[in-house]
RNA sequence: CGGGAUGUAGCGCAGUUUGGUAGCGCGCUUGCUUUGGGAGCAAGAUGCCGCAGGUUCGAAUCCUGUCAUCCCGACCA
């Protein structure tokens, strides 16, 4: 072919094998390099800013809804972890433990967070006396590790960055609005902000977290059908707090125990962006958390007045309040369309000797591939349109990927063959019994992802057993 | 944790069968010419051949171990 790419950039068509597609990315986009210790990535300054971006979306709306941020110690000791049997079950197998200090051996072995639960609570039972001292709104940003089998960037990695949010609440009704809202909030990032439809529900007892009492949950469907457990929000009622003897005087003066929440994101969002948007040429970023959401790139740069014209161009849009860089460097033009499209930059907009002459500039999106040429009179709100448009665009495109993908099953027979047919989610009747579930698993390699709030009656009976249905439940392969 | 594959220059790879001076392409540096879809010419620089043992006069190459990465399963954000 003469006219094939080079292959020092090339990246493995998507539709080719997804696996490989996603590695390619997440090196050649410049998001992470890899330690020397499995499963521990490096996140570079561009996927960083990723990170950076949601962070402040994500923490403005925490702030919004009444939360403040704490830190709490790395290390756990074993004795703590310990006080609650489901939580230490759960975590147990998959958490890493320091053993000295220095060189002499420590006398309780303290394992590193996992999460923050059992922390959370000795600080309460310090903190909380009476109903007054309720609700407790707190959430820290920081990282966890777990001691993971397979490993992935973003999806899968032994430490991950997130947030961990954990409240406290004198009623079980508020601390089971909290679940929810904190799910809401969730949401609410992906929809508006990321750009990824999700479908929210609550989680089977299978798959709830460990020593919770309800775990809710939004799953978002990848390019090839899989499901991306993207944020969970957990109710405890009661129980860490008996475990851990958190009690608070009430107004009528009696001892109770306070009911408490905690609710996760981490940057295995990052994996969800990368997995919903992106193509064959790259990255495509959401603007809301693109590092770079114009990159203005000036043509025949070394003729006059094309540098001055960019820099007044990239000028103008920074103060219009976006992310804009100026790229002069001595690349062709071609070769810096193909990177900044690599990086997924929303937005590229070239300026030339012909468009000084014209008074305009040229507007290229990512992820149409269209260019149109604008007038440089209303620069900042053609490209506010543009961004727009684009982000709508991101979501439409997935959610037609979900609806193409998703089907629902009236029994065993149709769900079968759907699995066979394409990977996505399938809805169906179920009896509630765990046992249909670990069926499923075994015979068709799928698992429940939710059942959703959005409860559409699709059977009357379970898909596996055929007695009376008491949910209906989303199943997916998962990341 | 099982099954498969791979570690050689920043990236992609050849060289390993049959042990004998470390190679290619891209990238990088410098200079000139270029610039609306991955530019051209010229001159340069870059290697503990993943790591540790062993065999040998001699190891990128043979043996043992180990670490990491990728893919596929089982487990998890």
């Amino acid at each position: 072919m003469a006219n094939e790419k080079k292959l020092v950039e090339a990246i493995t068509p998507i539709n080719e094998d997804f696996a490989q597609w996603y590695t390619d990315i997440v090196k050649k986009a410049e998001l992470v390099d890899y330690s020397s210790v499995k499963g521990f990535v490096i996140l570079r300054p561009y996927g960083y800013a990723i990170w950076e971006n949601v962070q402040h979306i994500l923490d403005g709306m925490f702030k919004d809804t009444g939360h403040s941020n704490v830190y709490l110690p790395l290390l756990i000791p074993e004795s703590l972890l310990q006080k609650e049997k489901d939580h230490v079950d759960g975590f147990a197998p998959e958490v890493a433990w320091v053993t000295h200090g220095g060189s002499e051996p420590l006398a309780e072995r303290l394992c590193i967070r996992p999460t923050s639960e059992t922390l959370f609570c000795e600080h309460y039972q310090h903190v909380i006396q009476s109903y007054r001292d309720l609700p407790k709104l707190y959430n820290q940003w920081c990282s966890v590790v777990r001691w993971e089998k397979t490993t992935r960037p973003f999806l899968r990695s032994r430490e991950f960055l997130w947030q961990e949010g954990h409240t406290m609440h004198e009623t079980r009704e508020q601390a089971e609005f909290e679940t929810q809202q904190m799910l809401g909030v969730y949401q609410a990032l992906c929809e508006k902000h990321l750009m990824i439809p999700v479908v929210a529900g609550k989680k089977t007892d299978k798959e709830k977290f460990a020593g919770a009492e309800a775990t809710y949950t939004i799953e978002a469907m990848m390019h090839d059908g899989k499901s991306l457990q993207s944020g969970t929000s957990h109710f405890f009622g009661d129980g860490f707090a008996r475990a851990f003897e958190i009690t608070f005087t009430a107004r009528d003066n009696t001892l109770q125990y306070p009911f408490q929440t905690s609710w996760g994101l981490s940057t295995r969002i990052i994996g969800a962006i990368i997995m919903t948007h992106g193509d064959d040429n790259g990255l495509i970023l959401p603007p809301a958390v693109a590092p770079i959401q114009v990159v203005v790139l000036p043509i025949a740069q070394h003729k006059p007045g094309v540098i001055e014209a960019a820099g007044a161009l990239r000028d103008r849009l920074k103060a219009a309040g976006l992310r804009v860089t100026l790229d002069d460097s001595d690349q062709s033009p071609g070769w810096k369309f193909a990177q900044y499209e690599m990086k997924g930059v929303p937005l590229r907009v070239e300026i030339g000797p012909r468009d000084i002459e014209n008074n305009s500039c040229v507007i290229a999106r990512r992820d149409t591939g269209e260019k149109v040429t604008m007038s440089l009179d209303a620069l900042e709100d053609s490209v506010r349109q543009q961004l727009d448009a684009l982000a709508q665009n991101l979501y439409d495109r997935a959610l037609a990927n979900r609806v193409k993908r998703s089907r629902s099953c009236a029994d065993y027979g149709a769900l079968e063959q759907a699995v066979a047919e394409q990977a996505g989610f399938y809805q169906t009747g179920w009896c509630g019994d765990v046992a249909c579930e670990e069926t499923l698993k075994e015979k068709l390699e799928i698992s429940s992802r939710c059942m959703p709030f959005a409860q559409e009656r699709v059977s009357d009976h379970c898909v596996v057993c055929g007695k009376e249905a008491k949910h209906t439940v989303v199943w997916g392969k998962a990341y």
